[in-house]
DNA sequence: TTAGGGTTAG
């Protein structure tokens, strides 16, 4: 069944088997309106994309390829990803080992590992050299599509296959699989066998691992690692300081945490998001509503930019604390900043708080500035209109 | 060609 037919089926099926006269639910006949237009603009996407492919200039953007097959990857439409990559096949790129890298990495970020694998399987057959580069590009596929059991068995195998010495970014991405499984002692002798290799690990190689180990509470395990850096003379970049930071705070440090950031700004380092984020989280789960202020003040200040997980901590911590004017005036931020996503449920919550605390008005215009244009998709309900009623009177009633 | 958090558009 199509996923058009898939959609209608859906909005009318149990109209069709009752005996009444056919009635639609609203609610389901809006989304399916969405879901067509959204359909419709994709497949037009699609269509516009194998056209401007032809141009040989158009197939040297490879930010376009990007953000066009991340679009359809999060709107799961995968036979379409699929249509536009096959399509690449058919221009002489394709014996490029470049274009070839490109196809297989977009396949393995969406999730596409066995396009991906096949890819690399036809280099061949396209006359396209298999160098370090193919073969890290088929071990990034893995990692990125969650085919973290056959990253082993490649790195074992196939460099004698093709006659390929592994490099940095083969053990990088081996050590990052390992720690994406969760084996970090395993990440941690790959480290080993690259220097044994005469390899040098470098800094993504570290922070991949204090990543892996500050994040997984395994902090004093971090440390090791964080010094091992350092005897390597690398420096710590806001990467590696971040890694450390999250560490700090899952041990509920926070006093270290703060230290920890005076010390990387003394080295010239400026706090990023990240930074920020993991601070105001940390208070967040401290309860402490004035440090969070703070914090999430000297975020206004820097030049960063507040992302969704900034207000995904702030927004449920507000209204737990019953701070809702100030979760009022971050909704509205969000609004006003069209290309920012939040979670829906956590703007509800707002909206559950604020009639809570009877601020009626508020809690509407969120409602309101919800059903506008682009934030359709946020869904915002007040109560049913009988119960603000009820509510209403039974507040004058209390006061 | 490799490293980011609690994941819902354009």
């Amino acid at each position: 069944m199509s996923s058009l037919s898939r959609l209608i089926h859906r909005t009318f099926a149990t109209s069709f088997s009752s005996s009444t006269p056919p009635q639609l639910n609203p609610n389901a006949v809006r989304s399916l309106s969405n879901d067509l237009y959204k359909e419709r603009n994709l497949k037009k996407l699609v269509e516009k994309f194998k056209k401007s492919s032809e141009s040989d200039r158009f197939r040297t953007k490879t930010g376009v390829y990007e953000s066009t097959v991340r679009r359809l990857a999060s709107a799961k439409r995968f036979r379409w990803i699929e249509e536009i990559l096959e399509d690449q096949k058919k221009y002489r790129d394709i014996s490029k080992e470049g274009f070839a890298v490109r196809l297989i990495s977009l396949y393995g970020k969406s999730g596409m590992f066995d396009q991906a694998s096949k890819v690399f399987d036809e280099m061949p057959d396209y006359k396209c050299d298999r160098t370090v580069k193919s073969f890290n590009a088929l071990l990034g596929a893995c990692v990125n599509s969650r085919k973290f059991d056959k990253v082993d068995g490649f790195f074992r195998e196939l460099p004698e296959t093709l006659a390929v010495k592994p490099d940095v970014v083969s053990y990088n991405t081996v050590i990052k699989a390992f720690c994406e499984m969760g084996s970090l002692d395993s990440a941690v002798s790959m480290v080993d066998e690259m220097e044994k290799n005469g390899l040098e690990p470098d800094l993504i190689t570290f922070n991949t691992l204090l990543d892996a180990f500050y994040g997984n509470d395994r902090f004093s395990d971090g440390e090791k690692i964080w010094a091992r850096m350092e005897k390597k003379s690398l420096v710590p970049d806001i990467r590696s300081y971040n890694a450390k930071l999250v560490g700090l705070v899952s041990e509920k440090k926070m006093l270290e945490a703060v230290e920890l950031v005076r010390e990387f700004e003394a080295e010239g380092l400026k706090p990023d998001v990240f930074s920020y984020n993991a601070l105001i989280k940390g208070f967040c789960e401290d309860g402490n509503l004035e440090e969070v202020k703070r914090w999430y003040g000297e975020l206004e200040k820097s030049e960063c930019v507040r992302d969704r997980a900034t207000y995904g901590t702030l927004l449920p911590f507000l209204c737990e604390k019953g701070d809702l004017d100030w979760a009022f005036k971050l909704c509205k931020d969000i609004f006003e900043r069209r290309s920012l996503v939040v979670n829906g449920p956590v703007l509800q919550l707002v909206v559950d708080g604020l009639v809570k605390e009877s601020k009626i008005e508020e809690a509407k215009k969120l409602v309101q500035m919800g059903k506008s244009n682009n934030y359709s998709r946020y869904k915002l309900q007040l109560p049913s209109d009988k119960c603000l009623d009820d509510y209403g009177t039974s507040q004058n009633r209390n006061s």
